[in-house]
DNA sequence: TAGGCCATCTGGTCCT
DNA sequence: AGGACCAGATGGCCTA
């Protein structure tokens, strides 16, 4: 896996991208300019046409497009929040190698299973918090549930693949 | 330079 | 009705 030692880096907001106007710009730049500006100017013309029927003025609606957006913004914000608190409490990967979303998210399933694998086994598959006392048995609901997930087969082997894992993501940053 | 990853914008749909 | 959520599109940055 690659390292990701990027810097900050962020897409121009529609507001800077008014300076994709100045004369200044680079060739390429002002082609790319144009070709979104054109294809908002497109966007909006089918969006204004579709709704005529809306009591907003194209003022009203690009003001709460632009709120829109913002809003979106914070919530990919704490989106990525989210992931960056994961990461952290993911063991064994240093700061430095940034796992990526989907190397999270996964890294973070096997490891939660290599956990639960772990409890199981120290434990017996009887855990007494865990014990269901509705009287379907003595086995907890974790282990159940883990079987459920996992099957038999597999519940001895997450320990293994989680680290491999952590191996190969090293390895390769 | 291609490919991976990501941020942002956008319109549609769901939910409160 | 309005905000949250989602997925697709687009383009920038970075590395191999």
């Amino acid at each position: 896996m690659k390292a990701k030692s990027k810097g900050a880096k962020r897409r121009r907001t529609v507001q800077e991208d008014a300076a994709c106007q100045e004369p200044a710009q680079k060739k390429d730049e002002l082609l790319k300019c144009s070709r979104r500006q054109e294809k908002r100017n497109k966007e909006s013309s089918k969006t204004a046409a579709r709704s005529t029927k809306l009591p907003w003025s194209s003022k009203d609606r690009r003001l709460r497009r632009l709120e829109s957006n913002e809003r979106e913004r914070q919530r990919m914000h704490n989106l990525n929040n989210a992931f960056q608190a994961l990461r952290e409490v993911i063991p064994h990967v240093r700061a430095e190698n940034k796992l990526s979303k989907i190397e999270t998210l996964t890294l973070a399933k096997n490891y939660i299973k290599s956990l639960t694998s772990t409890i199981l086994r120290m434990s017996n598959g009887h855990l007494p918090s865990a014990v269901d006392r509705s009287g379907s048995g003595s086995r907890s609901k974790l282990y159940e549930h883990y079987q459920q997930q996992c099957g038999e087969e597999e519940s001895t082997e997450q320990l293994q693949k989680y680290s491999t894992q952590i191996h190969s993501f090293r390895q390769g940053s």
